[in-house]
DNA sequence: GAGTTTGAAACT
DNA sequence: CAGTTTCAAACTC
């Protein structure tokens, strides 16, 4: 499936690999009222999520799509995180139908919107400010079917003939001569479209960059198995693919990494301010594109992020230069937005995310992402001080309400809180009215924790600790989106909550989840999620350390046998702050301990090693062993047996293995006892009076037992006296195995006879029944 | 289940 | 960074 045409196919490059082939494009120029930093020549994109990039590069380009001057700011940035996010935010309200309609609409209920959107690079000191004018005229619609979302700012035409050439129905945001199309693929084969905000050739655009021929950034994003593609749709007017759209086509690349998973999720986050009112079967979303977030791992490199920033609002909307913080608590409420972010999946299979409402935090909500550890997103928007010493004066910021919106592809599931009245007033307490307008605030969005490590859908993800701010997605623009413990789901999922399906399963009612199966750490997230975290046990950690698993894994707790546990929504503040300190302390204490060798090495391997003096690193004391990998040379243990060619590993792991086989084993005979215990009671059920198959048990009573036993003790005298007179010869275990077996054989025929006693009496009994 | 051992995390 | 203490899990009985 795919939404555009075959000749806008054609002018994508095939590969997003390929990214040299677009470094060369001209880039944005900045204009005089910003001081954007060039593109660094550098474009290249590391593939391996943990290669830091070396130079700080924040390249912002302002689209102008409308007629009316609109003013799109795109901010670009390229991290090494795979993820690729978009966190749209408007403040038009968006109303989402819940019907079991295959689509659900987003209409913007604004109609024109002043915006000056002033970023600020906290670490170049670059910022871009933006202003014009935004109209939204054509309600845009997010439709599921066909597992895609095309958010189409412009009445674009392309997009919809591309879809209708491609045999789909296009789904589309129409925004009024922006184009923003999301499909993502739920099944093989389908592909992820990404159209960024086009910009036409309409004057009055406000280009931080600087450069308007690089406008009509329309991205296709094509997920093929575990691949990730952005491409960018340059059958628009000519448009050429600028740097900022090679560096997000690099960026976006970076998010497929494993090959082999090819289930693993694309996560497409759309994060869209909601409004507040729209807690009705229809939910009013604000549209705006802000936020978003991945920031390499490095602490000491400068981050490249990617911030695509559309202002639709009358309001005014600052855009997060870098990172978007999310967290809820440290965040001027006043300021902050319930953010309605989108995510895609692009797992195949069936799949859906479900939006839960909190129940206790307030500008935040849940996404759960099924198939994934990943489980909840909460997008919080934080204010910050703006950028300082523009040329287009102070900037302004509109309060930006938003909620998670999930939409994946395959079997999608969308869910949309319907208690708004509890869920609102914490999701959004401060619903922004289309004229609010802010003193300058900065939107941040936060990654606030990986459950667990998702190496094969989003590798960065897996590294990144709680809290930790995600840079924006290449080619993501503003997207952005936390990811919180599943346990914090489940806390929250008592909330009621509608469900939308989308695609071919986005027909209200679809099946139920699947779960995807995705490798964890070694494991398939089905075996993870199957298998129940161990409760922890802490006492005095408060289990705000590390020495919590739970915390550690950066789970909340959940069904624990903790005492004065903090590891939980009831102590949020207390939490992110142990979760600060630890990361203060260790900027990867999040990140997952095993992790890939060096070249060469084991796939798996500890990341700091073990320091094992004792247990021969052949007990789970050890973190090696535990992790059923061997130590490597990183490892600073003493007398250590767990290597390759240790024959104490050797006999461990085979004595393991035979273990494991005879609980199998044991597993299945009793399974099978169990079974034929239960077929046996129901066999003697007595069915006399039912007329069923089964014979009755009370015709083995006192009286055939005995009976029986009579017969077994008279063939045990046969036996004897055969023994006696035929057999004087033989030895006497010959004689006890003969008359065992003569006594069997008449226990045998006294079964059946009682048997055929039994089916006798039975039919006798059916027949006077009847 | 209580007590011991162990090594990572935290602390100094 | 090294040594020590704290902590909770792993292990033993």
């Amino acid at each position: 499936m795919d939404v555009v045409s075959p000749e806008l196919n054609s002018l994508l490059p095939d590969e997003i690999m390929d990214t040299e082939a677009i470094e060369d494009i001209p880039q944005s120029q900045p204009d005089s009222t910003t001081a954007r930093p060039e593109p660094s020549a550098d474009t290249s994109v590391p593939m391996e999520t943990d290669t830091p990039v070396a130079a700080s590069e924040n390249l912002s380009l302002c689209l102008d799509t409308s007629s009316t001057g609109h003013t799109q700011a795109v901010t670009t940035s390229l991290t090494t995180d795979s993820t690729f996010s978009i966190t749209p935010v408007s403040q038009l309200p968006v109303s989402i139908s819940s019907t079991s309609s295959p689509r659900f609409t987003l209409k913007p209920a604004m109609a024109t919107s002043t915006a000056t959107t002033k970023t600020t690079d906290s670490l170049t000191g670059t910022s871009v400010t933006t202003s014009g004018l935004q109209k939204l005229s054509a309600p845009f619609t997010i439709s599921a079917a066909n597992h895609q979302i095309i958010l189409n700012k412009v009445a674009s035409a392309q997009a919809s003939e591309a879809a209708k050439a491609a045999g789909m129905q296009p789904q589309i945001i129409k925004q009024d001569g922006q184009k923003l199309l999301v499909t993502a693929i739920g099944k093989s084969g389908q592909p992820i479209v990404l159209q960024l905000p086009h910009t036409g050739s309409k004057p009055g655009v406000s280009l931080a960059a600087g450069d308007n021929k690089s406008a009509a950034p329309q991205y296709k994003v094509v997920t093929i198995g575990g691949r990730t593609e952005l491409k960018p749709m340059m059958a628009t007017a000519g448009n050429q693919l600028t740097t900022l759209q090679a560096q997000q086509l690099k960026a976006v690349q970076i998010a497929k990494k494993t090959p082999t998973s090819s289930a693993a999720p694309i996560k497409f986050i759309i994060t869209k301010t909601v409004n507040s009112k729209g807690l009705n079967p229809q939910t009013s979303v604000s549209p705006v594109i802000a936020g978003r977030v991945l920031t390499q791992t490095s602490p000491v490199l400068p981050t490249r992020t990617i911030t695509l920033t559309e202002s639709h609002n009358t309001s005014i909307q600052s855009i997060a230069g870098k990172k978007i913080a999310i967290s809820p608590l440290k965040t001027p409420s006043k300021n902050m937005k319930p953010v309605q972010s989108v995510a895609v999946g692009g797992v195949s299979g069936a799949q859906f995310k479900t939006i839960i409402p909190l129940a206790t935090q307030p500008n935040v909500q849940q996404i759960q992402v099924p198939g994934s550890r990943f489980h909840y997103v909460r997008l919080v928007t934080a204010t910050t001080a703006s950028s300082t010493g523009q040329p287009s004066g102070p900037s302004t910021s509109s309060i930006q309400t938003a909620k998670p919106m999930v939409v994946s592809t395959g079997a999608v599931r969308m869910s949309v809180p319907i208690v708004p009245a509890q869920t609102m007033k914490q999701v959004a307490p401060k619903p922004l009215t289309s004229a609010s307008v802010v003193t300058t605030t900065q939107t941040q969005q936060r990654l606030i924790m990986p459950a667990t490590p998702l190496p094969q859908i989003q590798p960065n993800f897996t590294n990144l600790p709680p809290g930790t701010v995600l840079a924006p997605a290449p080619g993501g623009g503003n997207m952005g989106y936390a990811v919180v413990p599943a346990q914090y789901v489940t806390q929250i999922q008592q909330s009621p909550f509608v469900t939308l399906a989308s695609g071919s399963g986005f027909a209200a009612n679809t099946g139920v989840q699947t779960q995807a199966k995705l490798p964890l750490n070694g494991l398939s997230t089905a075996d993870s999620t199957s298998r129940q975290r161990k409760p922890c046990n802490c006492t005095k950690s408060q289990c705000l350390k590390l020495y919590c698993d739970c915390f550690a894994n950066g789970e909340f707790c959940s069904n624990c046998n903790c005492n004065n546990c903090f590891n939980n929504l009831e102590h949020e503040t207390e939490r992110l702050k142990a979760i600060k300190t630890c990361l203060d302390r260790n900027p990867e204490a999040f990140k997952p301990k095993i992790g890939k060798g060096k070249e060469g090495e084991s796939d798996r391997r500890h990341s700091k090693g073990c320091n094992c003096k004792r247990s021969g690193c052949l007990k789970n004391y050890c973190e090696c062993y535990e992790a059923k990998i061997m130590c490597s040379s990183i490892c600073k243990c003493i007398g250590c047996k767990n290597f390759e060619e240790s024959p104490e590993r050797k006999t461990l792991m085979h004595l393991a293995d035979a273990a494991e086989v005879r609980v199998q084993q044991q597993t299945a005979a009793k399974t099978k006892l169990s079974s034929q215990i239960s077929d046996l009671l129901m066999r003697t059920t007595p069915v006399i009076s039912s007329g069923s198959g089964r014979l009755p048990y009370t015709f083995v009573t006192k009286e055939v037992l005995e009976a029986t036993c009579e017969c077994l003790l008279e063939q045990a005298k046969k036996a004897e006296q055969t023994h006696q007179h035929q057999h004087q010869h033989q030895h006497q275990h010959q004689h006890q195995a003969e008359a065992e077996r003569m006594i069997l054989e008449e226990f045998g025929h006294c079964l059946m006879r009682i048997i055929n006693s039994a089916g006798k009496a039975k039919a006798d009994c059916a027949s006077i029944n009847c």
